[in-house]
DNA sequence: ACGATTACCGTAAACGTTTACGCATTCTTG
DNA sequence: CAAGAATGCGTAAACGTTTACGGTAATCGT
């Protein structure tokens, strides 16, 4: 269908040398010729061929990206994030996701490896040794977003989740808060769960607060869970004068529960949350939580993998925003 | 780095064709050949080169999704059926997000059809005589999504808009409510603003209820666009008691100002809002709205896409889900 | 004015596959 | 048991580029 650059080659009476010369502006030919080139290419309408380029080349332009899931505004801003800087730098994502199934994403790597990405950005998920050993043996650049790993030595971009957990919880405890419930997520989770209870431990034995397990309910991140846990924790530990839920998107199941049962937040009940994606803000009340730089660990993502030196890892600075989910008991 | 077919064809004692056939399981080898070229491709971790095939295959087993923004529930829900069938298909999907911007979206196309695309997926903007020549010179699958065109002639999949707009309008009438309030997409919309504003006249005007330009605000779908045009909508037109929002988000943002203006929803003020996705469900009060089988349009999207028949368009049901949002008057 | 650069351009190999074609060898069939 | 069909396999062209290499012709320096 399309035309070629030997079809350029030969209406513009040159050879295909030339025509990719001018396509590439490399140096080689007359201003005269150039103009003749690109007017045949013009009147052909011919377009390069990125697959062919590729093949030569062995480069694609093209960058995979691979998530756990794609409804959360975690993920969305992430994705926003790594999307604008990627189609400034030129490059396509190839979006993957894994659907927290390991065995999607071993088939994605596959594909990724056959489709010749010139990057991979993991995120979230704790890296597997599989995972991890194939793509060392796809020998192109790495970069972890919201996770980490020992065992590899890829570079990451996350925040400290055990140090921002910590000031999450002692910010309940300085305002006056001791009985304090969590609900975070997988208990097992080596990334988003376990480090995330270190910290509301330390800020509550810091404080001098005892910790009791029963004040801990486990969730998936998301919106249901959230309800679910809230449920679960109040009827466990009813006295709770606030929760600190591990996304917002589960602080705000924990809002809707209590809208349903009749507690008024933050009267009754303090909500603290985790990430600041626009849940909390479009939230009622509006949400208090810890904010993460999500769009920009995108943008920085990018950034890193196309930097060709050497990639060193970088731990994202957080902070409260202070809305209205949480009352002062003093 | 990788080896090639090549290196698996030599090691084996065989011909490269030879090892194609197996590959790609054709006919023309003995089972014994076959275990031998197996064997050989474990041993030297030969994987094929997806980029040399699509060379001479002349498809690539990618699609383009090109959609005007990252940020709303309502696109990754989208993404999220679009990507799950893809996935099963076995083709791999190119993010574009044009964020509504015309130059973006001719730099996306351009990027498509040079990675040789098979086929591609345009949701929600209009489509501009420009890109739809662009896609046509491609000679490749197209389909719309949540949009539509009488100047080209390619399928799309969508809901009526206006029929929608007029049931939601409808159900506010039937509830009682006289003074309606609109909160519309962009004026000159003819996608997913018009149309609906189009149905919203016509309930009034079949419930003989006269129609007035400032019932409406406009928005562009997102949340603050919301917020902002509630507090518009309530001081122009204090006396409303209920408004309907052409987006979920944007409901929220009504809710998230009637909160702040100490509004009670529903009972001082109702609110519908449209999509029905997850943001609905999370609202406080829970939101009484419109629902799209949004999922379901990227599912069938695909398949469209994919199948080589004949592609006929197709109008997809809706219906009205009822949560809290809504008062009746009588 | 003469050799040495330099500018312009073409030829052809290479990238890693698929596949049409052809050639032995084996299998069928009457 | 011979002729034809089927099976197993290899050779080489093709896909659309990029680029190393080489060859003219023009320009430079002295």
């Amino acid at each position: 269908m399309g035309s070629t650059i030997k079809d350029v080659a030969r209406y513009a009476g040159v050879s295909v040398a030339t025509v990719s010369r001018v396509i590439n502006n490399l140096s080689g030919y007359t201003e005269e010729t150039r103009k003749q080139v690109l007017r045949t290419i013009e009147e052909l309408g011919y377009t390069p061929n990125a697959i062919a380029r590729g093949l030569v080349n062995k480069k694609t332009s093209t960058i995979g990206v691979l998530l756990p899931s794609l409804t959360s505004k975690f993920m969305n801003e992430l994705l926003n994030g790594i999307e604008s800087v990627a189609h400034k730098r030129e490059k396509s994502v190839i979006l993957c996701n894994t659907d927290t199934d390991g065995s999607r994403t071993e088939q994605y790597l596959k594909v990724l490896n056959e489709k010749q990405v010139d990057g991979i950005i993991f995120v979230s998920e704790w890296l597997k040794e599989s995972y991890g050993q194939i793509m060392v043996d796809m020998k192109i650049p790495v970069v972890l977003v919201s996770t980490y790993t020992y065992r590899f030595n890829f570079p990451y971009i996350r925040v400290d989740d055990t140090k921002a957990s910590y000031t999450a919880t002692s910010y309940l405890i300085e305002k006056g808060h001791r009985e304090i419930g969590m609900i975070s997520g997988r208990r097992g989770d080596p990334v988003a769960g376990y480090p995330r209870i270190e910290g509301y431990k330390k800020a509550l034995n810091d404080a001098g607060i005892p910790f009791r397990e029963e004040y801990i309910a486990y969730g998936d991140f998301h919106y249901r869970s959230g309800v679910k846990s809230a449920e679960e924790l109040l009827k466990r530990v009813p006295h709770i004068t606030a929760v600190f839920a591990t996304s917002d998107e589960m602080a705000l199941g924990v809002l809707s529960y209590a809208y349903r049962a009749g507690i008024s937040v933050p009267d009754e009940l303090s909500v603290i949350g985790y990430d600041d994606t626009q849940d909390a803000e479009m939230a009622i009340p509006p949400l208090t939580t810890i904010h993460q730089p999500i769009f920009e660990m995108g943008v920085r993502a990018v950034e890193m993998l196309l930097s060709p030196g050497g990639k060193e890892s970088v731990i994202m600075p957080y902070h409260i925003v202070e809305r209205e989910s949480v009352k002062s008991l003093q």
